[in-house]
DNA sequence: TTGTAAGCGTTATCAC
DNA sequence: GTGATAACGCTTACAA
């Protein structure tokens, strides 16, 4: 039987055996001696280069990468060759599910290209997108995807002057020449405002967390706006952080006693703002139908709470594959400077219990 | 100004000014330069010797890089250290609350410790589980989450061979060896059958995957088995995929209509069965509380629904900066063989109106 | 088709 | 204290 099955195996320097300690994982070195080849051809072997070897060679450099579990270091092959194989992902918050689904289509669409996806979450903090930022650009990663919720374009400055190709989801960032990918905005709030006018709800509250630097919150809150103005409806507007509960029950149970006639429905700006729309509404014993609930985002939980609660459902996966699509073009285009673009998806509705009066 | 602020510098081999393309990021070499030390002293100045250094040098070195924005090249510091400053991974099922939850844990431990995580979602595929985890190893991780379906023994133990601490979150597997951090699940299902009595219900359905590979979902599959005979309830099993909805609503339609007289209770094993258990519930026309609903798993959407839902909460993020805790403790030990451990949590009850009568 | 040799940016090992 | 210099494991001209 072969000794280097058994761990051991002729040191390099001298012929004596020696116990080589188990951690020592194979090199291109050792494959290559081995198959009777050298380091090239092992390496082309498995850099989709292996058209070039003779079948002879192919067979012994797979049958001895096989017999000693080779696998290419990629920490080496990402210094020299610049091709670190990695995708950067930052994420604002992991823990919402929007996010993850996107995620989910990111890593899918990277896999499927033999990339590797390095997520990192930053829990809405500035500081620590920041600090991500630096950290993905030292691992060279060969692209980046960012759902971020300050503006860290000094960061992103210079990962784009290091020829990073970045895609933005949703929130368009500064000055960074950049794709943004995501929902178009206007749209879907004008399918919800003709939804809930269609369904006879004549004065709205659109609930959202601040906006001022996340773009989408901001797209989105302007064409409430402007879509209220053209559509003669009454609307109102709370942009408070969510984790305010008294206020936003205050501004709720305000809304929902004020004077006017008209059947009351909410918007929610997100899935977040849902969820806390939801309990607050519970608390105030307010009827899901008769007070109108309308979110952006589909949440697993939005068809079991009371008679169902009606979204706008965002085509996350796809978003998430679009961005990685976008990053490989921008890649391949290498330095002609593409003009950033904008990729838009539709929102669907899901109409449920919580608009039917 | 200094030249190398506007993009130019002087090229290496000669004086002559040539323009610097501008993804060229700057290396240690370039902040020796303008710092007028060797690169020795920068990488010791970033690898935690700076006070080795003359305050003067330091001053220097620290001026040079902030200039240059110089970040030290990871997969080069990899390479040669050996210290990727990686951790890996494995998560079964990205979308699933819980181990995004756990998935935070572990990422807050590693940023305070200046780790980076590598996150690998393998949707509950072994093939895709054992891909990664090739992959990983192919980026030197120093350690190891492992929130795995299968059992990928062959590719651990490679691991392991290769000296990578490795933590198994919940399920345990074969023979490698390797710490295992996780639930108490007996406890836990004591707590649900105990809470369960004491409301009063005295048939109970236990909902779950398919145990046949994940050891948590034997162990609490088994637990209820016993607990059930040693409180003289009775009880029945259904562990079918949850994809199949038929299978699921006509298991708890036939247990709701069973003969029995004793009020009857759902027990879910974790938070996919709940979810697809109020489902099948609501389709049912079943009222939560008069049938008693208890999940395993909280989720944000547990207080929403109907009377809201009992569940028993496991501490996520504990139980993911308990992992790295492991990790960490193992390398530091190094070689010196520690004996694989078992690290388990306590879940807590929540209780809510789906049980109670 | 195959091999040789020169890096990639860093850290480790010695000298000074 | 500080600095040459040799690895680390791989890719890639450039030869043969």
């Amino acid at each position: 039987m072969d000794r280097s099955q058994l761990g051991w195996e002729r040191s390099h320097d001298n012929g004596a055996i020696m116990p080589r300690p188990p951690h020592q994982r194979t090199t291109i070195i050792e494959v290559a001696r081995q198959a009777g080849a050298s380091k090239t051809s092992v390496s082309r072997y498995f850099s989709g280069e292996r058209e070039r070897l003779s079948p002879d060679l192919q067979g012994r450099v797979a049958e001895a990468a096989r017999r000693l579990g080779y696998r290419p270091n990629r920490m080496a092959s990402g210094l020299k060759g610049g091709r670190s194989r990695l995708i950067g992902m930052l994420v604002a918050d992991i823990r919402n599910p929007f996010s993850v689904a996107v995620m989910h289509g990111v890593e899918q669409a990277c896999r499927e290209r033999g990339l590797s996806l390095m997520v990192c979450n930053t829990d809405n903090d500035p500081a620590q997108e920041r600090e991500h930022l630096a950290l993905l650009a030292s691992y060279r990663v060969e692209g980046l995807v960012i759902n971020a919720v300050g503006s860290p374009d000094r960061e992103l400055q210079a990962l784009v002057d290091q020829g990073t190709p970045l895609v933005l989801l949703e929130r368009e960032l500064g000055e960074v020449e950049a794709e943004v990918v995501g929902l178009d905005n206007a749209r879907a709030l004008d399918l919800a405002l003709d939804h809930l006018q269609t369904r006879g709800y004549g004065e709205l509250l659109y609930l959202s967390e601040p906006p001022e630097q996340a773009s989408p919150r901001q797209a989105r809150l302007m064409r409430f706006l402007q879509g209220i103005a053209a559509r003669d409806l009454v609307g109102e507007v709370h942009c408070r952080p969510l984790g305010e509960r008294e206020a936003l029950h205050r501004a709720i149970g305000d809304f929902l006693a004020g004077p006017g006639t008209a059947p009351r429905a909410l918007l929610c700006a997100n899935g977040n703002a849902t969820l806390a729309a939801t309990r607050a509404l519970q608390e105030l014993g307010a009827r899901l139908g008769e007070t109108g609930l309308l979110g952006i985002d589909e949440l697993d939980w939005c068809a079991l709470v009371g008679p169902g609660i009606t979204t706008l459902a965002q085509p996350t996966e796809a978003i998430g594959r679009a961005a990685v699509e976008c990053l490989m073009r921008r890649r391949e285009a290498g330095e002609c400077t593409t003009p950033s673009r904008r990729v838009q998806f539709q929102a669907s509705l899901i109409s449920r219990g919580s608009t039917r009066r």
